[in-house]
DNA sequence: CATTTTTTCTATAGACCTATAGAATATATA
DNA sequence: TATATATTCTATAGGTCTATAGAAAAAATG
């Protein structure tokens, strides 16, 4: 019988498999990377890695979920918040690329490798990613109603366009560790905002 | 001896068989992908695969190259032109998301597989791929200087941050085939230029 | 200490994969 | 048509990979 504390490490060590695979499946991709590489990261022998995962695929799994859990959380919490927009905007792309800078082999294994897993687990992590983004659509639908943003924009395109900026970063993040994250906040925060327009003169009149 | 025109169907071949890798590598990944799903799809045999390349890497190499070789050289036109930043900046992401309707499986592979060629074929890639940023980095500098951008804004960012938004659009692009493509290439150069904001009131002395 | 439970190891079956060699077929040329 | 060249095929060597089974070692428990 399992004990129910941590008597047992059984719970530490699958963590510890978890972060292996994040690690190796980030850098060689899911099909790129054997078990054996895998169990050689924790210290095991490739067939001891059995003992913690069914199979190679399930160990996907849990590094997908293992790397979106936390900032969908987070995202939650900026939602419900009672802040203004461009707070919450800031709170979000600080989230986002923290959550890269901290547990970046699993977010990135996320993004890049999700499509592998069977048609089932595909779509319990979909669920919660369109939800994260379903949260920041709403963000955006609040700016527009309370009149801080244009009302001609199109709030899924921009929800949209904030994930693009905020991977595209969080890559480049992870690959060069000296970058100040709280600079690329700033600049990312300040685009959405404001554009990069000198001053605003005319404005298209682009009503759909 | 080799003919000097196209008396042998070669050459003709070759670009099916890249055209075909491109499709097996952006669906399953290069690691994922087999000779002969390759093979298969553009019907020979796997064996016969060999005749057009000399390894299942070279493959992926000229897949790259095919896939970034078009929009380089439109951005190459677009800085050389005497347009406004506007116009560039809109022709940039017109030339970025048009290639990836066209030729989406290449740039797509590109983009996510070409890490795992070797050093060198990288580096070559490397060369033209920064070459793009570099190009469009010179664009915002010229915005910058002709005053029709903020002094503010960083170019380096800047540019990669239109990248990542082209990127993230692209993907969706390919997967909805059904979108207007002018409709985002509209809303890209809009949020860019303008941002969300609705109207601008103070500005942050964001000097560095 | 003796016994049970947890964790890791060794060894291997069975599948698939890349790349090559040489035969076979198709196509062009004289 | 006879010959040369270009293209595709079959068969396979040699390697790696996933997943399993059962033994061994380590740790907990009474």
């Amino acid at each position: 019988m399992k004990a129910n504390t941590e008597k047992h490490k059984y719970q530490q060590q699958r963590l510890q498999a978890i972060r292996s695979a994040a690690a190796v499946f980030a850098e060689k991709g899911f099909h790129g990377s054997s078990t054996r590489d895998i169990a050689e990261r924790m210290g095991i022998k490739q067939g001891s890695l059995y003992y913690y995962f069914k199979s190679k695929e399930e160990a996907l799994g849990e590094v997908c979920l293992f790397g979106i859990e936390e900032y969908v959380s987070h995202m939650e919490v900026i939602a419900a918040s009672d802040q203004s927009f461009e707070a919450k905007l800031m709170a979000t792309i600080t989230s986002h690329l923290s959550s890269y800078r901290e547990r970046n082999e699993a977010l990135k294994v996320y993004n890049d490798e999700r499509l592998y897993l069977p048609e089932e687990k595909r779509g319990n992590l979909k669920t919660l990613g369109s939800g994260y983004r379903q949260l920041l659509e709403e963000i955006f639908e609040e700016g527009v109603q309370s009149g801080v943003l244009r009302q001609s924009i199109d709030c899924h395109f921009a929800a949209q366009a904030v994930i693009g900026i905020c991977n595209a970063w969080g890559d480049i993040i992870v690959r060069d560790p000296d970058l100040d994250l709280f600079d690329i906040i700033q600049k990312c925060t300040d685009l959405l905002m404001n554009g990069f327009r000198e001053a605003r003169t005319s404005r298209r009149t682009d009503d759909r």
